[in-house]
RNA sequence: GGCCCGUUCGUCUAGGGGUUAGGACGCCAGGUUUUCAUCCUGGUAAGGGGGGUUGGAUUCCCCUACGGGCUACCA
C-alpha cells in the first residue's frame, strides 16, 4: 500500500504536559501513517475551556518534535481539514447537532448538575446506580419527557440546557472490529444517555471526536485502552448520523514499575525516572516535572523504548530507527495485554545508542553539556575523553560526573576504602620511582608508557596491582576507570607528574589521619 | 456494584494443539581486561486455578481468580 487514504490522528487536550503513554499513542499513529503511506494529524481537542493550561499544546508540539515524530496535517502544520484546534470548529458541531435534534437522535436536558448529583447519591444509598437513560429520561426534566410548550418556555427563560443523545429504548448489542483485539461486544443497554453539547454550548469529546474524525476523513482511530467503553457509543453516533465509522484500535495503557495501576503524571519523580518526555513546569504552581530530555535520554532510545512497550516486529529484533519501524509496524503486532514500564530497559537502551552515537555528534553535545557546567573543552579534549568513558556510561553527562578527568581530585574525591585496602606503607615509594620512570619517557603516548611500565615492574619485580592501582588513584582517587596509559596520554607528561605528587602527598596526609 | 479488556520467566515479549516453551532487560557465574566498564560464554527463571473439547492442550471453549480500564455538563 503506497497511496492510501490512511489517515490517523493524535488528538490531545491541552490540560498539562504529555506523559510517555501519549507519546506512544502518537507515535504508533505515526508508524501507522508511515507504514500505509498516509498522513499523521495533530488535533487539539480543547473543549474543556476550564481545564485549559496555558502552554501545554506548545509543550506536546515540542515533545513531538524532540522525539522526531512529524506531522503532517494540524495545527500549526495547517491542511485543508482545518481548523485542528476543536475550540476553533464549534460551528461544525453546532450544525452536525442540529442534525440529531432533528432526527431525534438527540434532546435537551435541563437537570441541573445538582440535581442530577442528588439522585446519583440516592441511587447509591439504595445500592443502585443512576444512569441518564430510557429507564429513567422519562421523568426528568427534558424534551423526551416535557411538552413542546414547556420546553419553549423554558428555553425562553434562558434556562441553561445541554444536549444528550438518546441511546436505544430497546437494548441492543453493538459489535466493532477492534483492529487489535478483535470482536468486541457491548450492550447499548450499558451507555447512558451522555451529554453531547454542554451548558456552555461546547461540544464534550464525544461529540467533537466524531464530528472531527468523519470531517477530518479518518480512517483509523488509533487511542488509548480508556476509549474502549464508549466505542459503542461513538459507533451509535456515526450511525445516527449516517456516516461510516471509522476502524478502532484501542492500544493497552501503560502500567506503573511497581505496585498497581496505570502510569501516572505523579509516578515520575517519585520512582526516581521521568513520565514526560521533555522538562514540564506547571505555569500556576511553579513545580517542575522532569523529562527524559533533561535526563540526559537520547530521543532515539527514549522512543525505541516505547516502541517495544507493547509492539514487537514478530521476531527477536528490538533496535529500530523510526524509519525502520515505519517500515514493519503493524497493528496486528501490538500487544493486547498493558505492559509494565522498565526504568532498567530504558536505561540500556540509551546505552546502546550511546554507543553508536558518530563522533561527529558526540563531540559537540559533550562539549555543549560540559559548558553549562562551566567545562571548556576542545574538539580534541572531548574527542578522547568520548574513547575514554563512553562504554562506562548510560548518560552523556556522567561523564561530567568522572571530575578527575577535567582536574586534580580534590581531598573529598578520593575513594577512602580504596585508599585503604590499596595503598600500603611502601606504596608512596613506589609512586616516586614511578615518577622517576615516566620522566625519563621520551615519547609519551600510551603505547609506549605501557611497555615502559611493564619493563619497570619487571625491573623492580612488581606486580600491576602494587603499582597500577595506586598509581590510578594518585591521579584519579577513583578505583575504577579506563585505561591509564590512555589517560596519562592525555594528561600529557607534565600534567601526569603533578598529579602524581599532589595525589601521593595527599594519600600520605589521608593515611595519616585514618 | 455494573460493564468492558486482559493474564507465558521478576520485567518486556515470541510462538502457537505435538517445541528441550525462544529472545531481550535484570540478576548470577566464567572468560577477555592493569582496574571499572564494554565485549563474549554460560546459568537463573514462565503459560493463575478449575472444568471441558481432543488421542494430545500453554495454544480452542466455559467458569473462577487476579490485574487493568470505564462508569462527569473531563478528555
Amino acid at each position: 500500500m503506497t497511496t492510501s487514504n490512511v489517515r490517523v490522528r493524535f488528538a490531545p487536550s491541552p490540560t498539562g504536559p504529555l506523559h510517555m503513554g501519549g507519546v506512544r499513542t502518537a507515535l504508533y499513529n505515526y508508524l501507522f501513517a508511515r507504514a500505509h503511506g498516509g498522513k499523521f494529524l495533530l488535533r487539539i481537542e480543547d473543549t474543556d475551556q476550564t481545564r485549559y493550561v496555558e502552554g501545554a499544546e506548545d509543550y506536546v508540539r515540542e515533545a513531538l518534535t524532540w522525539c522526531g515524530i512529524e506531522i503532517d496535517e494540524g495545527v500549526v502544520a495547517g491542511g485543508e481539514f482545518g481548523p485542528y484546534r476543536q475550540s476553533e470548529r464549534n460551528a461544525f458541531y453546532r450544525e452536525a447537532v442540529e442534525l440529531l435534534l432533528v432526527s431525534g437522535h438527540a434532546y435537551l436536558a435541563f437537570d441541573t448538575p445538582e440535581e442530577l448529583d442528588a439522585l446519583r447519591k440516592q441511587a447509591e444509598l439504595d445500592k443502585n446506580v443512576f444512569q441518564y437513560d430510557a429507564s429513567s429520561r422519562g421523568g426528568l426534566k427534558n424534551s423526551m419527557s416535557l411538552s413542546e410548550e414547556e420546553v419553549e418556555a423554558l428555553i425562553e427563560n434562558e434556562t441553561p440546557y445541554i444536549v444528550r443523545f438518546k441511546t436505544p429504548d430497546i437494548a441492543e448489542d453493538i459489535t466493532f472490529t477492534d483492529e487489535i483485539r478483535g470482536n468486541v461486544t457491548i450492550s447499548s443497554a450499558v451507555v447512558d444517555d451522555k451529554v453531547l453539547v454542554k451548558a456552555d454550548g461546547l461540544p464534550t469529546y464525544h461529540l467533537a471526536n466524531v464530528v472531527d474524525d468523519y470531517g477530518m476523513e479518518i480512517s483509523h482511530v488509533i487511542r488509548g485502552e480508556e476509549w474502549l467503553p464508549s466505542a459503542p457509543l461513538h459507533i451509535m453516533l456515526y450511525r445516527a448520523f449516517g456516516w461510516d465509522a471509522p476502524k478502532f484500535a484501542h492500544l493497552s495503557l501503560i502500567l506503573k514499575p511497581t505496585g498497581n495501576g496505570k502510569l501516572s503524571k505523579r509516578d515520575g519523580d517519585a520512582g526516581g525516572f521521568p513520565v514526560f518526555p521533555i522538562e514540564w513546569k506547571d505555569p500556576k504552581t511553579g513545580n517542575m516535572a522532569s523529562g527524559y530530555r533533561e535526563h540526559g535520554y537520547e530521543p532515539e532510545a527514549f522512543l525505541n523504548m516505547l516502541l517495544m512497550l507493547g509492539w514487537n516486529p514478530g521476531d527477536d529484533r528490538e533496535m529500530f530507527t523510526l524509519e525502520e519501524a515505519a517500515k514493519v509496524f503493524s497493528l496486528d503486532k501490538v500487544v493486547k495485554s498493558s505492559a509494565r514500564f522498565s526504568p532498567d530497559k530504558a536505561r540500556w537502551f540509551n546505552e546502546q545508542y550511546l554507543r553508536q552515537k558518530p563522533m561527529a555528534e558526540l563531540v559537540p553535545a559533550l562539549i555543549e553539556i560540559a559548558g553549562l557546567q562551566g567545562i571548556t573543552l576542545d574538539e580534541r579534549d572531548a574527542g578522547v575523553v568520548l574513547k575514554l568513558m563512553l562504554e562506562r556510561v548510560t548518560f552523556l553527562h556522567e561523564i561530567l560526573e568522572a571530575k578527575w578527568l577535567f582536574g586534580a581530585p580534590k581531598h573529598e574525591d578520593f575513594d577512602e576504602k580504596m585508599v585503604r585496602k590499596k595503598w600500603k606503607p611502601e606504596t608512596a615509594g613506589y609512586m616516586s620511582d614511578l615518577k622517576t620512570m615516566l620522566a625519563s619517557t621520551t615519547l609519551f603516548k600510551a603505547d609506549e608508557i605501557e611497555s615502559r611500565f611493564k619493563s619497570h615492574l619487571e625491573e623492580k619485580d612488581l606486580s600491576f596491582g602494587q603499582v597500577l592501582l595506586p598509581f590510578r588513584l594518585a591521579l584519579t582517587g577513583a578505583g575504577g576507570g579506563p585505561s591509564m596509559f590512555e589517560f596519562a596520554e592525555f594528561l600529557g607528561l607534565e600534567t601526569t607528574l603533578e598529579r602524581l605528587d599532589f595525589g601521593t602527598s595527599m594519600i600520605e596526609k589521608m593515611k595519616e589521619e585514618q
